[in-house]
DNA sequence: AGCGCTACTGATAACGATTGTCAACTCCGA
DNA sequence: TCGGAGTTGACAATCGTTATCAGTAGCGCT
């Protein structure tokens, strides 16, 4: 079951192509973003499947999602299956995974003593990167 | 200079009621919520009005901002001034202040030592509460 | 290889939270 | 009290995202 997209039956074309583009880039991408580049490389996926396939790779966990000040949606592939957070250029997108078992179980011990259950969390940093901060 | 929102010039009915009922909740509610709540208390404050408020009183530092999964804005009367994040409640939007230096510590130093200048981060809890869990 | 079922696609419309517009209003200092 | 600049609010516009739905194309089956 070799799927392109786990999760999904079916292996498009224009799957293939979403995942293949996240997998040469580095940096969270906005689907617009996303959709834009694939048509201007010459690729036929109309914007709705775009959105669609980034949704079901969220799910299965193969993306990483974050969210800009203004609302927007960002997309990043994402690399292990490891529990992880990320270490984001506000200038170009770039991103560094990082870990903190700490911090994970600051975050749960946090929760469980205000009786908290089902508990989840959102880490981000963000910053300018040294590149960005150069020019 | 005694205004109810700071930074701003003048004191109108309009904020003293946005404060008013942010002071008198506990807990997150977005803008059309608190909106509503206005109305249906008789004042007389327009929707613009209402999130113009809450981007003052944000930039002052006089509310908490946090974003739900579907990316919609919630305001919340900021205890302190001093650095903190939440434990929010997924159900009812109700919210412990929670401080955790070696986190904040943790993040700075993972942004330094990838060369990232400018740092800033975000960090939520979210659970459900004991209340709901046991309704 | 051909068939048929149905998941999938995509142009388009709809949605909804937030922001822009601008004439009318009202704080507040002089 | 007056004047004008900050503020208001009904309404329009924006814009990322989601819903529609008729047409398309994977893929299991024979
Ligand atoms: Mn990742
Ligand atoms: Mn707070
Ligand atoms: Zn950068
Ligand atoms: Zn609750």
């Amino acid at each position: 079951m070799t799927s392109v997209v786990p999760g999904a039956t079916r292996n498009t074309r224009q799957r293939a192509q979403v995942l293949g583009l996240l997998e040469a880039t580095d940096g969270f991408r906005s689907a617009q973003q996303l959709h834009a580049s694939l048509r201007d490389g010459g690729a036929q996926v109309g914007l709705t499947t775009v959105y669609r396939t980034l949704q079901l790779l969220a799910d299965a966990g193969e993306v990483d999602q974050m969210r800009l000040p203004d609302g927007e949606q960002l997309y990043r592939r994402c690399g292990g299956s490891r529990h992880h957070h990320h270490l984001v250029c506000r200038e170009c997108g770039r991103a560094i995974e990082v870990e903190g078992p700490a911090v994970e179980r600051w975050a749960q011990a946090q929760a469980v003593a205000h009786g908290f259950v089902d508990v989840d969390h959102t880490i981000e940093i963000v910053g300018t990167c040294a590149d960005c901060a150069a020019r």
